[in-house]
Formats: structure tokens, sequence, C-alpha cells
DNA sequence: ACCTGAACACCGTTCAAGT
DNA sequence: ACCTGAACACCGTTCAAGT
């Protein structure tokens, strides 16, 4: 059987842009954005390609739609939180939405504002941060939190792609682990020893590195809104 | 001409994975990491593609070769320098080098300490840290740091190929200038408002972000000091 | 309007063969 | 050891043709 020929038997008829959307999401769900082709879009569609062109269009929109779609289904916590607990919940709840399709959080960081789903948050956000007395800095804010918050998750997606890389430049630190000759490596040794090495603990050391990055990002933000009231 | 047959006329003989790497290097400062092809590595060569593979490895092995060799050149300020001012400087000056190498941020915030030029800068900025009295949380600290600051760089690097994309978006938020349904939008839009449109100004605007990101991490991480000496 | 089927111009990578 | 040249199994995308 030819690969691009789809499958006449489970003809799927009456193609619509939401049914390829649909689609690409199941398979980015499974495989990362970066883990099917165009063709293997078609192929769980048994449908040609160009069908794909036809309705959503290149590659490129297909992605962007499947960004929107997972956009849509983030949380935006009630406005009346107080900033901290808004931007804590957010970023949370954002990350584990995003970590179950690979690759998404980096295109959102990229498009940013182009996603159209993405707007009610950004403007509860702001607001947010507005009424806690941010001022005009209110958006340099939001940027930073959610941008170094969510950046954070593609690399936990690639990373947990190569856990054996990982493991390596682990032993790296690792043989530093008394060196005089490199004390800050011997640090970074000593703090990686207590971790274990499956995957469901380097799952675990990801929640802490995440929800530290989080804290540390809030503080800088509180840091700045104390300078701004003094 | 086949495009895989290099050009006699100019054959480059005695080839050392020392010169493909160096070919590699130039490739990616010309059109970043993800704009060349092994066949095109080769072809800069004027060699068949499969030396590459003899030499170094697949593409893989190049990018990681590449990624060396800018860390190589990325500056590691002096040890007795104070932390803020160390930090400032370090991410300052690797922005400018990474810049240079659009794609390179991305692969080594991934590969991290994987890369062995990297070690000397990671032990370092680690006993920066703790001479500074962070103890042992000098290393959640580096990581935050670093990986906040140099994530945001291949933002840059990719927004800046899609210069068309962005003022799109801008003016998505332009619309709701003036709009009581979105007053969050509507100060993202009055934020916006002053920077122009052309490429220089856009550059601009890209240096006072990464500062603002600058500062508040180092306000973050100066918040974390604050709380442990106390 | 929607789908077919072939084709174009690429990829990364492998391998047997040469020298 | 090093390079040649062809080949394999893919890509995204386009286009003329069908219905």
């Amino acid at each position: 059987m030819a690969p691009s020929t789809p499958a006449k038997s489970k003809a799927a008829a009456g193609i619509t842009a939401d049914k390829v959307t649909t689609a690409a999401t199941e398979l980015t769900a499974r495989s990362g954005l970066d883990g099917w082709s165009v063709r293997d879009l078609a192929a769980a569609l048994t449908v040609y390609p160009t069908v794909i062109y036809h309705h959503v269009g290149d590659r490129e929109a297909v992605l962007h739609a499947v960004v929107e779609r997972v956009v849509a289904h983030m949380p935006c916590p009630p406005a009346d939180l107080p900033w901290r607990e808004w931007f804590t919940e957010f970023l949370w709840e954002g990350r584990e939405v995003l970590r179950r399709y690979p690759g998404v959080a980096r295109r959102l960081c990229l498009a940013g504002p182009t996603v159209p789903s993405a707007l009610r948050i950004i403007d509860r956000g702001v607001v947010v941060l507005q009424r806690a007395g941010f001022g005009d800095q209110a958006v340099a804010v939001y940027t930073f939190l959610v941008g170094t918050a969510f950046l954070h998750v593609p690399l936990e997606d690639e990373r947990s792609e190569r856990v054996d890389e990982r493991l390596a430049a682990r032993d790296v630190f690792l043989a530093h682990g008394r060196g005089d000759d490199a004390p800050g490596l011997a640090t970074v040794a000593a703090q990686l020893g207590g971790g274990g090495r499956s995957p469901e603990e380097l799952t675990r050391t990801d929640e802490l590195h995440y929800r530290s990055i989080l804290e540390l990002s809030l503080d800088g933000a509180a840091a700045r809104l104390a300078h701004l009231r003094a």
C-alpha cells in the first residue's frame, strides 16, 4: 500500500477544518508538535495530504490551529484573586495543560498574542496586575512572569525525550564531586546527588524546579511592586 | 550540476572535524542553526555529505559541535565581582554572542552542562553565588537566572524572522485601544503605541525588554538572598 | 467545491565500492 | 583511512485532472 494513499475501508467523508485540527491535536498529544508530518495527519484522517491544504492550509496553518485549540483549554483564574495567587494558579495549571501537548508551549511563547484564545488571559492578567498597583509596569511584569514560566515548559518537553543525555550530564557533575579544582561543580553534584534516576523521580525533580522558578520570578515582581510603592 | 556533487574546481582537500565545525558555525551565523542542511554544509566544504558523517557524525553531532564552539566564545567575568554585577555582565554579553548565532541559545538551554565549555562558566557562577551567601540555593538560583535570560534569546531569534507577524499582533492590541470591554488589552496597546515599526526600533524594544527581564529576575534572586539572611 | 494522483524539489542517512 | 556515488525512505508543497 502506497504511504500517501488513504485506506478506502475507513474513509472519513466530509472533512472539515475542525476535524483536521482535532486530529492534529490528538497526534500532538501523542507524539508532540514535531512528531507528525502532514502526511501522517492525512493518513490519520484517511485522506490525501492535499485535502489538508484545501481545508486548513499549509503545515504552519495547522500548527497555529493546534496552538489555538490548546490555549482554549487553558484555565483563566477568577479576576478577584490577589495578583500573586492569580499567577500562581494560572502558571501552575497552565503548565499541566501545556505539558500534555509537547512543543505547544514554545510556539505559544513565540506566537504570543497572535492566538485569539490568549487574549482573554492577557487581558485579565494585566488587569489583575494593575489593580495590585503595578501601574504602567503591568505589561512588562506580565510578560516576564508568563514568559519565564512557560519558556521552561518546552525545556522539560524536550529533556524528557532525552533522559539518557540528561543522566550523562548528571554524571559529568558527579565526576567533579570532590574536586577542589571546581568547587561550584562539586556543589551542583552534591545538589544532584539526592535525586534518583527513575523517570518518576526526574518528573518530581522537574516539578520542584518549576515551583522554584515560579517563586523566584514572583519574588522579582513583588520586589518591583515594593519599589513602586516606596 | 547535481546538487550534492561538490564543485571539483575548489576542492578543500584534507577535511577535518575542526574544518567541518568551522564551516557549520559560519553557516549558522549566516542563516541560523536550522537554516542549513547537511547537504548545504557539504557543499560549502565542496565535499560529499558522507564526508561529514565520517569526520563528525550525524547532524545532531554537528549541531553539538557548533554549540560547543559558540559557548567557547562566551565571556566569563572575573570571579571577584559582586554576584549581581557578575550576572549582569555575563548575561548581557552572553546575549550578544548568542544573538549572532540564531538557534544556539535554545539548544544551549536544552543541552546545558553537556557542553564542556559551559562547565567553567557554571562553576564560576555557582561559586560567585555561594560567596554571596546563597548557600545551597546557589544552584537553583543559577539555573533560574541563566535559564530565564537565555531562554528569551531564542524568542528574539525567531521573532526577528517574523517581523510582519509581530506587527500584526501589535495591531490586534491596538484594535482594543479604547475598548472598555478589555481594559488590560487597552493598556498593552498604550504601552505599544510609543514604539516605532522599523526593524531598528524593534531591536531597541527587544533590548529594553531583555534588560527589564534581567532586572526582574535579579530582583527575585535578591529577595531570596534577603530572606536567607533573615 | 472537494478529492485524486502524480510529481517536484528537497531532506537525513546508509552502504557498497573505489583509492 | 578517506572519499565516491548511488540509493533508500522520507519530507512539504504544487498542480492538473477528475467528480
